[in-house]
DNA sequence: CTGAAAGCGCTTACAG
DNA sequence: CTGAAAGCGCTTACAG
């Protein structure tokens, strides 16, 4: 005895009327009377209907569904980015779907053709490391699907985009080791690929130059997965060069209390002989001892950012079907969080 | 001139033929003949042609899609379960609608409503700690959409359930505790509510029991939100207590690594003065020094077994529909991952 | 082997 | 103020 879903049949036969002014009653048309409004709204509540939302999608102008493409999800910044991305689609009444690339092209290209087949009204997406060409996003631009990417984005690809400003945390993040007295500073980078360790990179080559400090590319590792474990791998390789580095940028969190551990293991002192910055503020960096020195990056707000961009958009579209998607490019604040690594 | 998704329509006036025809031929009826299953083929590849889903979904019988209310995102544990969870539905072509409860019953009914509202083909979820009365979740079973429950359930509804044995966790990390030496053994617990937090408490009692240790209640301390600032508040706070202990249970690695390193700031010895252990195997235990012993809690296997056992039934159901939802609980084994803390 | 027709649940121009 | 009709894109019993 499956109880069937209530549609607006149900309520029109029990109310004596049709499915069209229970139609437009629920959705407030002026040429109701009050009446009627009054006995449909009782009704629909009683009944607790609810609309089909395939029947809504297919009818009308969108599906309120947001699809989400994400590299990683067991992942400090971007679990960050997601909650930041929920809470502002479910206040604004927006269902997300969410897919993983899982840093691979081919996956990538997979779920964008899969949320174009769901006609989800936009989407939401950091690039795959992997992902130099955008060919395979064409065809949201061709159908119109607004599209915000955040985070690791591309610059050949028009939309809105959230970001940090990468090159200035990396900055940031060296001269501070550089006032604080650091005269060989290493930095743990991430791939060549990503925009973002090549910021970090720059923002690092730029401090040193402004410094007057001769770049030196022996004191620079290079990361594939960017985990903990290359970052102690790095941090070890780093304290048995001769001329041994007194200050260590890396690229992010993970890598950073890797290399303080593989200092610490050594028998060397941070922040004595060796002063470290991080990248991201993730929790790890809280709980290192010490405390890693980190450039804070606010994946909450670029979420809601990107969130809140894409749903103008279509807001928008729905409105002047004229509306041309925004192209700007929000570059969010970072700040050094200072702790006993440096 | 924005593009206008291929319909089954244009397929049909291409070929001359009509709708009905090319719906079968690409469903592979039998009675359609090879000749011109290969036409349709060939253009619907060209065209890159897509179902309109919603269309499908309205029309058949399913949407192949499930919903996911989660407590938390910002989360490790929870975070491999989801990415269990997606591997799973994508690998079987389900899409995945992922909400948050925030562990706020208010918010997991609406998201229910939600989901119900969506038409999903069946839901996942882990209980929001305020949860106890469930019958928010009774509209599921009314309209017989199969539900999966998983880390968090509840024992007052019936359907598959995924959970690990709490209860034999919390008896091997304490029992592992007392073989090294341990005399007076604290607990650092979680809330009263979610059944995992009990479960832990009881199989630290039982080792107590087996043991002959006598329970002494000042050596309980019980979380609100489960940080690691609240595991090292209590942490200092036990090393108060004339009669200190010399090993610590903690719910979770985050209150652990809280302990240890308030410990460590004390000025005593981990784990020399005091033995630690936590429970999940986050990241964050790994990285500690030394780092923390734990009990590794499979978060992957979780969301993909409850994944699996929620499609399993979709399935089944599709096929026969008389099929009745599975009702057995799974409990995945966990492991005492000793390290440098105990 | 192919196609005409009905219908899933809704919305909205149009008629009365 | 209310309703009959068309149609969104699909699937499937039924007819030929």
């Amino acid at each position: 005895m499956t109880k069937h879903r209530i549609t607006l049949k149900d309520i029109a036969e029990k109310l004596g009327i049709t499915v069209t002014t229970v139609s437009k009653a629920l959705r407030d048309y002026p040429d109701i009377s009050e009446d009627t409004k009054k006995k449909v709204l009782a009704l629909a509540n009683k009944l607790n209907y609810q609309p089909d939302s395939q029947a809504v999608a297919l009818r009308g102008k969108g599906s309120k569904t947001i699809g989400l493409i994400i590299p990683e999800i067991v992942h400090y910044f971007f679990s960050n980015v997601i909650k930041g991305i929920m809470d502002y689609t479910e206040a604004n009444g927006y269902r997300l779907l969410i897919t993983l690339s899982s840093n691979s092209l081919e996956l990538e290209k997979k779920q964008v053709n899969l949320l174009f087949g769901t006609k989800v009204d936009g989407v939401l997406m950091s690039l795959a490391n992997e992902t130099k060409s955008i060919k395979h996003l064409e065809i949201l631009s061709e159908y119109e699907i607004p599209l915000v990417m955040f985070d690791k984005v591309s610059d050949q690809f028009q939309c809105n985009k959230v970001t940090i400003d990468d090159v200035n945390g990396g900055y940031v993040a060296t001269t501070h080791l550089l006032r604080r007295g650091c005269k060989r500073i290493a930095h743990i980078r991430g791939p060549k690929n990503p925009l973002n360790s090549k910021g970090r990179f720059e923002g690092y080559k730029k401090a040193l130059d402004e410094y007057g400090v001769k770049f030196d590319p022996t004191l620079v590792k290079e990361c594939t997965d960017v985990t903990y474990e290359e970052g102690y791998q790095f941090g070890k390789e780093l304290m048995q060069i001769p001329n041994k580095p007194d200050g260590i940028f890396t690229v992010t969190d993970q890598v950073g209390v890797g290399a303080l551990n593989a200092i610490k293991d050594i028998g060397m002192k941070v922040p004595n002989e060796v002063k470290i910055v991080g990248f991201s503020d993730s929790q790890i960096a809280q709980v290192s001892q010490p405390a890693l020195s980190t450039i804070h990056q606010p994946g909450y707000e670029i979420g809601e950012t990107a969130a809140r961009l894409l749903i103008e958009d279509i807001e928008l579209r729905k409105k002047d079907p004229y509306h041309i998607f925004g192209s700007k490019q929000i570059i969010l604040d970072t700040h050094l969080f200072r702790r006993g690594s440096s």
